[in-house]
DNA sequence: TCTATATTTCCACAATAATGGAAATATAGT
DNA sequence: ACTATATTTCCATTATTGTGGAAATATAGA
């Protein structure tokens, strides 16, 4: 991961109705939910969530299966690991108790 | 953490100036670094510096003091790991091997 | 108090993004 | 082929955000 897609990935979390998407989406996979039934549960307009879902597929946060009529996105946990890993990279310039920056403050 | 202020941090790290200002801080924490040095090691004007480290703070992502005439930045690691425990939160609606997300993909 | 240095505030311009209804497209079943 | 259901595309409107020079503010030292 660079700056770059860090960008496009971080752009994409930081908006309230693909934040809500992709949380949903985190708690539900790895199986996933079809766009109908995330816009039941968010109570979001079709339009609405196909543009955030778009979105949040280009920025490879989510991935989509089509299963008949229904299409079933779920979380894409490479692009989020990698997301993670670049924002803590070298915490405390590699100083052995920030291997993991949860025990950092 | 909540919705709101997850979406204030997100959007805080979703801008490339302060996302690299974000990064150093995270690798030179936690000592952290004056403004001024910020501005030279980035190569950004200081006022546009200053309007990013204004963000970066009000979104709780970084903490200063102040040291004589010299302002010095570093990582809230608080916040930073609240934002990543709310991202993963209840992850795989909680199976045990998604207890740590880098095992889900 | 005067000067040098560090940081922040002010301001105006330019660019980008979210929303949702209506229509279009796609798939399944009869 | 027809109907019902699922999802996406199109479009126009509205609002918000990043930028950097110049000036203002703050602190330290002589």
């Amino acid at each position: 991961m660079d700056t770059k897609q860090a960008v496009i990935a971080l752009s994409c979390l930081a908006q309230e109705a693909r934040l809500q998407i992709f949380r949903l989406l985190v708690q539900t996979s790895p199986a996933g939910l079809a766009a109908g039934e995330i816009a039941i549960r968010l109570n979001m307009p079709a339009s609405t969530l196909s543009f955030h879902l778009k979105e949040l597929s280009h920025a490879g946060l989510v991935k989509s299966v089509q299963s008949g009529r229904f299409v079933y996105y779920s979380t894409n946990f490479n692009t989020m690991n990698a997301l993670m890993a670049f924002l803590t990279e070298n915490c405390c310039g590699g100083e052995q108790s920030c291997s993991k920056p949860e025990n950092c403050s």
